[in-house]
DNA sequence: AAAAACTGCGCAATCGTTTGCGCAATTTGT
DNA sequence: ACAAATTGCGCAAACGATTGCGCAGTTTTT
């Protein structure tokens, strides 16, 4: 009647028997430590090898006081800049051997068991990317002295962060269009206090209006395809001579609510009016939508966020930083005009 | 020069000095051990909650053996149902108060840093929601006594699994299909060795076939919105009378892009052509695509395949468990005939 | 040739928590 | 009033790894 798991783990005790030598010893020969012979070193690192030895990483923090783990909150997966943003994490953080812990994911509001996970796990640091999170997270890393890297978002609070130029993508599209003989722009935004959105709406609008174009109205969408929808439902509504000649939505997923209803009330983009967007993500690049938007350098983005965190851990007494990467201008099918 | 955090962390130990008992007095009055009489247990309660003491997960890890953390692996959240389980997967094990570590998301290959994360903190469990990825993962678990549960993937290895009823569903798109009087259909699968995708087929044909239709060609939609495009123009280049008057894809993703193929091309959904997919995301039943699909019970996916992750690590001697729920056909647009 | 420096390794404490065992003091049984 | 059972708690040994310190034995310096 074994409870135990049958094959018990080697640790570095049992390491220390097989090799003779004491399990300090074992420690120091695992990590390269000179101060160990290479002869010795490289037999333990034979009998570590052979034995499948895993260091215990739970055992290590007890001593070590880091945990090695990082915590991780998401914003909503519905949104695929999020689930891209996922994505591109879990793959670099494999690289460099970083394990997150899932905090939260989603737009709800985060639990609190949630957030004891933070200290129970003695977590290293946490990576924030969502964009309009209450910073409940961050507060209790603050507190507690975690480090936190925000991507996608600038915080308020004392953290880190990193984010593509917002103000730059929206004039650049500002620019695009006005290029391409728009100058009555509506603009949706997210209603939140997002500063991505904000930042986004006021690039926008500065350049736009500047240029000479005019701003005919703004409509709240909600940072989902709902919002866009109806959005582009009330814009299709208006009369012809009010109506504006494009929109601006702070994000493709809204754009693409805003094509369909245009579309949907009998409009044709970019014909009768054209819509432009803000992440490019795959979906909005599709054929049946096409949509000009402004790409956010993901992969540097969670490469900085990382290195960021990484660095911020190593040295906690590092200033908080802001890095803003520059985005790319992707013109497409749904503001190509005349 | 304090290297230290500033505020040294409350432990039992500090505890147990301003109760007066001992340490292990505090461990046990903490769970409520009714050893420890009930005057002291509240002292201890009231005490600890004005330290705002947290215990540390991974100090009880090295002397219970039990670390309360599960890896995860996700499937290519690019595909919106992964994204929709991990959300779920997220807010259920909050609830529960179960951690996940991310050890995979998307569709590459599992690195092998990933793999070691499992053994070095020690993961009392694992859930798999990838349907078709190398079983790698699974593999190392099984070596290790780790339970593993897959959810939307049946497990060649041991294992125990949650999935819907996918033959039952691909039945259930059959009948609806030949009910509203469809007769040719092709079937646009995933290719791979996906058991959820080759019994949605297999489900499918047989229904469709036995009632009395029968099944035009069938294609690689390989689990991507860029295999169902390519597939419904090759669909929509079939001189007319060779066409099929229906498609199925085994996942909507797949008939989303069958569907923006097909009017590309000039043909109309559902009066020239009718599509269906699998699995209900919310992409699909956008007014744009109103596609009819099998809703996967996704709620009670998670909660069964938490339910027998739990049980499992509670009692590592349970035999494997397949549990397969049943799903729900949503009729919608695409498929309505005449 | 004696002192100093270095090399290679072990001892033992430590991190925070859990748990088997045992020891007092109190209550119960006779 | 004395033995037995119970109650309430502490001691100390784990768990697996890290690390400051120290101790031999060898090499270099003077």
């Amino acid at each position: 009647m074994e409870l135990r798991s049958s094959r018990p783990r080697t640790t570095i005790v049992t390491l220390s028997q097989q090799a003779g030598v004491s399990a300090s010893t074992v420690s120091r020969a695992l990590k390269g430590d000179p101060r160990i012979s290479l002869s010795v070193r490289e037999r333990i690192a034979r009998l570590a090898v052979d034995a499948g030895y895993m260091p215990n990483a739970l055992a290590r923090t007890l001593s070590s006081g880091r945990s090695g783990l990082l915590g991780l909150v998401l914003g909503p997966s519905s949104n695929p800049f999020y689930a891209m943003l996922l994505e591109e994490v879990v793959a670099q953080s494999a690289e460099r051997g970083l394990r997150f812990l899932i905090l939260h994911a989603g737009s709800g509001p985060i639990e609190d068991r949630t957030t004891e996970a933070l200290l129970q796990y003695q977590m290293d640091g946490c990576l924030i990317t969502s964009a309009d999170m209450s910073s409940r997270a961050a507060e209790i890393c603050a507190a507690n002295g975690v480090p936190v890297v925000m991507i996608n978002r600038v915080p308020r609070l004392h953290a880190s962060s990193v984010s593509c130029d917002n103000a730059e993508g929206g004039a650049s599209i500002a620019q695009h269009l006005l290029e391409s003989g728009h100058r009555r722009a509506a603009v949706i935004h997210t209603g939140g206090a997002s500063s991505n959105g904000i930042d986004r709406e006021r690039g926008f609008i500065e350049r736009f209006v500047t240029a000479g174009g005019c701003i005919t109205s703004t409509f709240d969408g909600r940072s989902v395809y709902e919002g866009g929808h109806a959005a582009g439902y009330e814009i299709a509504a208006m009369a012809p001579e009010r109506r504006p000649d494009c929109v601006f939505a702070v994000s493709d997923v809204i754009a693409m609510g805003v094509v369909d209803a245009l579309r949907k009330a009998g409009l044709t983009v970019p014909t009768d009016i054209s819509v432009a967007g803000f992440d490019s993500i795959p979906e909005a690049a599709r054929a049946a939508y096409d949509i000009t938007s402004f790409e956010q350098p993901i992969v540097a983005m969670v490469r900085r966020g990382l290195d960021l965190l990484v660095d911020r851990i190593a040295e906690p007494a590092l200033p908080d930083e802001a890095i803003i990467l520059r985005g790319r201008l992707i013109p497409r099918g749904s503001t190509r005009r005349g």
